[in-house]
DNA sequence: GTGAAGAATGAACACGTTTTCACTTTCCGT
DNA sequence: ACGGAAAGTGAAAACGTGTTCATTCTTCAC
């Protein structure tokens, strides 16, 4: 068997052009990635309905039982003879039958979706969150709908009015600078909606407080940490590499950091502008280190940040880390163990976090007229190689 | 407003308890992440039933036409007479009202769900990849529905068959090993499978080939590029850190090396077994420069692993990339440009990519028997800093 | 053996939409 | 004005399930 490239619509898009005429045989090319589509279009046709899947109905009929003792078979909590229920889920499971979510969805109202508003998948501490999210929503029977706002982190409009047609149980937005009306008003009184990230302070998320649930981070503990790793390592101008402007966890960390900071003496920290990108924090550092003033220790919003001001610090200003600036990340996320960055960071325990969140979740689909709960989790800092 | 943390259901994970007894004014302890749940519980409870949604019958009361008329307005395809479908998308806005899709599904037989199986969402290359996916389907009125599966590749049986339940119009798995009997086994005839990762070339994929959509990405072009720079530099000991053993993408591209150094006359690559992960990549190369023979030059199946391998040889093997061993990758994904890796990568262009796949699903969707099309992508060497 | 309590059962309804099918209205060329 | 085609319209059926309710069957204490 064999083939000539030049046979295909080949879009050719490298810089210089492949190699058309090549004709090898068919083992040699497997530089094929290769799509499977319709894999199951040899099937056996019976038993299936014209639309491919088998229904309660005719698992009812060869079993020689109502369609309603097949429901019955599927959920636990209702009442059918042992033997019965056996027969039903064997000869179910012959036919590859499942019960279909849209049409358990429309009569129970329990989609069992859970909405994930998200600006960018890529975005380590995000896609780590996701990743646990979703494992643990699969564990509860629950499937995690995937969408993406602006890279800005404002919530759509536009988004909320399309992802409300999917009808999620709950929804949990990554997503800054939303007002609770906005929510309401594109998402039903019955989903719980689930911000994650930490609170702004400002007045109408007070006036909204104690009607919610809260999962709380205590950022002081690994702050404090931090700070008194720094001050004792002789750090007194601090600095730090902020996040997204306005933004909840950027403001919570800068917040507390001030606050800590005044706490222990020290002067308050040279804020630099960036945006929890790699890029954004390497130009922020640049410009504080050949514009501003410089500092000792450089505090960044998150790791990745923290990336690209050890990056900028050593390949670009040729400054060492730690032995003239020290530099301190937030959240630990699985790259800042890799040897060229060994961040020393201020970590959230995201598994314990992610199974605190899935919690109250649960709980509030289970119990819509539960009191608020509250929960708290603490940080800690994470001691590795670029404070010393 | 003040509060006291130990009035709280505080849990502690730190490694020193936090300063429990302090007490703050609240607009200081913005260390709270903070979860509103029921944004909408306030809101006014006219026109919306008893599971908080307003529905066409409710619409059409209101507009004084059928219910089959707001159907229409929905449906751009149906005839309805301008002036009645702009009164319609009025009310139906006042109302905040969207056709509940759940219901869609259940009729028209599409969920406008695509499933998604991935190993781990957290690797840099498929969270991109999932990132300009769900992008794209989003941009078309599907939305992403994320499955996890277990971490070495294989597809679980189980997962399939809970996938099922949620009736995707088309799956994308990120899956290896799997037998297209086990596919069909789970999913219905009429759902497209795609399989995002290179084929193996063996034989049960040559047998399905031909009956299948296909996405052919040309590892040949890049290798040759990298292959042909690195013999400019006088590279000759070519080493190889893989994939997941026998894993499709893994043995597409070792083969692919294989075949273009035996063209230029190189000895055959030197392999290193690793699984795609840092944490092995960094673990092959110190066996492979500590027991093994070395290399002057390595060849890593992906971006991550090479990030592995150039931590090793610098901060381990005290060796200096580019100038005693250079390093190329596979993939370029965002992180290869960051300063400490700078790194040389055959690059997959990733949005050309998703939307040659986005536009095969859509064609397979909207047209079952279409004759299956193949789309060939190309790739290119990027030259950085670990070739020189 | 008897009665009562509880488990098991199936018919009918409900969920919110799209599709089909007749029917009515509008439009257009002559 | 006229006929015919096209567009517009709404009643009814369908999608596949969970739930309610009245009925039948089983169990168990006495």
């Amino acid at each position: 068997m064999q083939r000539s490239y030049d046979s295909l619509g080949v879009i050719v898009t490298g810089f210089h052009a492949p190699r058309l005429d090549s004709v090898l045989p068919y083992s040699q090319t497997n530089e094929h990635d290769f799509i499977d589509t319709r894999a199951g279009v040899a099937l056996s046709q019976d038993e299936t309905t014209a639309r491919g899947r088998a229904t309660a109905e005719m698992v009812a009929e060869r079993a020689n039982v109502s369609r309603v003792a097949v429901s019955r078979a599927f959920n636990p909590h209702a009442s059918l003879k042992p033997a019965k229920r056996e027969l039903i889920l064997r000869i179910a499971q012959e036919l590859n039958y499942t019960p279909d979510r849209a049409a358990r969805a429309l009569v129970s109202g329990r989609s069992h979706l859970v909405g994930v508003i998200v600006p960018d998948v890529c975005s380590h501490w995000e896609s780590q969150e996701i990743d646990a999210l979703t494992t643990a929503l699969q564990a509860e029977g629950f499937a995690t709908l995937l969408f993406k706002t602006r890279i800005d982190y404002s919530m759509d409009e536009q988004l909320l009015a399309y992802m409300r047609g999917f009808n999620p149980d709950s929804v949990i937005a990554f997503v800054e600078n939303v007002k609770p009306t906005t929510l309401a008003k594109f998402l039903d009184r019955a989903v719980p909606i689930y911000i994650h990230y930490p609170r702004s302070g400002a007045p109408e998320d007070r006036q909204a407080g104690p009607l919610h649930d809260r999962l709380n981070v205590l950022h002081r503990t690994g702050v404090e940490q931090a700070v008194s790793l720094l001050q004792g390592y002789g750090a007194r101008r601090i600095a730090y590499v902020s996040g997204v402007d306005k933004s909840r966890a950027n403001t919570a960390r800068e917040d507390m950091l001030r606050v800590v900071m005044a706490e222990r003496g020290l002067a308050p920290p040279i804020i630099a502008a960036s945006d929890f990108s790699y890029d954004r924090a390497y130009a922020a550092t640049l410009d504080l280190f050949r514009v501003g003033e410089g500092a000792d220790a450089v505090f960044a919003a998150n790791d990745v940040g923290a990336f690209g001001v050890i990056d900028a610090l050593r390949h670009e200003l040729n400054l060492r880390v730690p032995e003239d600036v020290k530099v301190v990340g937030f959240d630990d996320i699985a790259q800042s163990h890799w040897k060229s960055y060994n961040l020393t960071t201020v970590k959230f325990d995201l598994e314990e976090r992610v199974r605190a969140l899935v919690r109250l979740i649960l709980r509030r689909l289970n119990n819509p007229d539960a009191p608020p709960l509250e929960e708290t989790l603490n940080t800690r800092l994470v001691v590795r190689g670029t404070v010393g």
